[in-house]
This record gives structure tokens, sequence and C-alpha cells, in this order.
DNA sequence: GTTTCATGTAACTTCAAATGATACGTGACT
DNA sequence: AGTCACGTATCATTTGAAGTTACATGAAAC
């Protein structure tokens, strides 16, 4: 199955906007994703809803970060994202009448919970303003300067 | 896209053999699956490369358990399915050259990697023999002479 | 006001992997 | 020999993400 990059993708995206000043558009997001504008605007549909960003249309328009970063957390943008399916792996049945698989779903379930929390806890220690530091941290001096045209290019 | 429910359905057809003499025809576990006795075939297939279960073919063959129920964690069927992908969630790329990629995927993929890891730990603590033993606890006495002819038709 | 730019969205295709089903071969018991 | 049951290849179905095309909407530039 192939695996829910969604929001590998919209981190990838938020975090080059955080890196330039004024409003990017589309076309040029989808370019550092290597992928197409339109799937660009799908992801971010989510966060505009939920205030993370605006858009703005024409001229000059384009996505802008719309919260400070130490208050946009990874569990934040999972959410606007429409809380993808976590795990792979899940129940044959939902609600089944055979004892047997209860006490099957009982173990998987509670297991797959623990996991799912923990997981989403995480998310939700981690900010963006922190990823944008660790970009910074990895970063050689050479490439501070680095934009959003050449970051791709290596 | 759809779960994996695999190791699910391994397990409700091992604690149906573990409730009943004898060896269980791939036919009769998938009418208990509901399912297809090929899938119940390709299901076991791991289990027994791995020596957990045993098949004989012919007149009076089937399935049967090859090892005490206490010595058979939810891990060791796991991995005898194949480790199965355990998270829906995923990197974008695997080894990105733009730094905020791999800024992303560090913070992701160690989350990640902690949520694998917790649900593994957790499959390795369960045996069959418990979750045998919690089927018999959820059973009324009236019910404790089920058999797999009877156990799905409520 | 018309052109250009950029988003908003619908509709379609592609792709991957589990699941389901059919068919046929192999080996074992009667 | 015949029947039973597993072993396995092959194909169809299903589901959702991802990619693409097409076109409408609205804003700025001219």
């Amino acid at each position: 199955m192939k695996r829910d990059s969604r929001l590998s993708g919209v981190l990838h995206i938020l975090l080059h906007m955080a890196r330039q000043p004024g409003p990017q558009t589309s076309e040029i997001l989808a370019r550092a994703m290597e992928t197409n504008p339109v799937v660009v605007r799908r992801l971010m549909a989510g966060l505009r809803e939920q205030g993370l960003v605006r858009s703005e249309k024409g001229h000059g328009g384009g996505w802008v970060i719309a919260r400070d970063l130490e208050r946009i957390t990874l569990r934040d943008i999972y959410e606007a994202l429409g809380q993808p399916e976590i795990l792979a792996l899940g129940n044959r049945t939902e609600a089944p009448g055979c004892l047997v698989e209860q006490a099957v779903n009982a173990a998987l379930g509670s297991a797959f919970d623990e996991a799912e929390a923990l997981l989403l806890r995480r998310f939700g220690e981690v900010t963006l303003a922190q990823l944008s530091a660790d970009v910074v941290a990895m970063m050689p001096d050479a490439t501070e300067a680095m934009t959003l045209e050449n970051a791709h290019e290596a």
C-alpha cells in the first residue's frame, strides 16, 4: 500500500514558505515539491479552512502563513488535513458477532490506539518554529542564503 | 486506502483452531472467516514457514498449531506474515537532497519509529494463550460449548 | 474594460496493495 | 483409481493517494 505523504508534503511546503517573505504561488511551491500546482492547492485547502494559511488570487497573489510559527503544531496541520488514517493495520470487522473476533479486536485495538495516541502526542509537541530552526541548524554557513529557487537543484 | 487486516484475520483463525481438537481444513476456517479457502492458505503460508503451524494434505488433513500457545506472541505472527507496513503515514521522499525535506523527514521519522516500536513491543507482550483465555473470560457459561460451526451464526 | 495572473474545483487517469476468486497441480488417504 | 485437501499461479476487484487536464472565479495591471 502506498504510504500517505500528505503531512510530509505539506510540511515541506510550509517550511519553504517560512523561509521566503511574501506570498508564494502554487506554481512555485509545486516546482519545489516536484509535483503539480493542483496538488499543492488540494493540500493547502484544509489548512486555509483552519486559518493556518491564507490565499489570494490574481497578481501578487499566492499563499502566506497566517499564524505565528510557534503556535502551529504538527498536530494542527495533521488535523487540518482531515486527520488521515495513521495506521495501515486494522481490524477485519468493526462490530463482529463472533466472540473470538471480539477478543482479537479488543487486544489489537488497544495496541493500535496506544500507538496512534503516541504519535498524536508527539505531533502536538512539535511546532513549525522548531522545525524551521532545525533546518537552519542543518545548514552549513555557505547555504544560509539558500532560496526556494535553488533549494532543489542539488 | 483499506487497512491491512491480515494480522487480525490470522489471529481469528488461530484462536478458532485453538478451540478445536484435530486438524481444521482451509474450507472450514474460511467459512468461519466469511472468506475464501485460498485466502486462508495464503495467510497461513508464512506461519508454516516459521514453524508456527503445520499443514497436511489429503483425507484427515488440514491445519494444526505446532507450538505451545504460551510461546507464540503476536509479534511472532506479525513477522511470519512478512512484517506488513504498520503505518499508513510516511515521508514523501526517502533520501531527499533538499535540507528542508531532510529536516521534515528527521522529525516525522523519529515519531513514526517510536510509534512502530511501541506497537511491536505490545505485540511481543501478548501471547496466543492470553488471547485464548480472554475469549473464555468473555463467554457467558452457556456458550462455553461454542463450536467452530455455530460461532458465527449470531 | 480587457488582459493576465493565480486560486478553486470538478473530473479523469494512474498506481499500489490487499482481498477475492478461479483453475489446476501435488500429495495423501480410502 | 478416486477423493480430499493443500500449494500456487493468475486474474479481477476495490480503495484511496497522487498526478493531470480543464475551466470557472476573482484580483491586479494595463
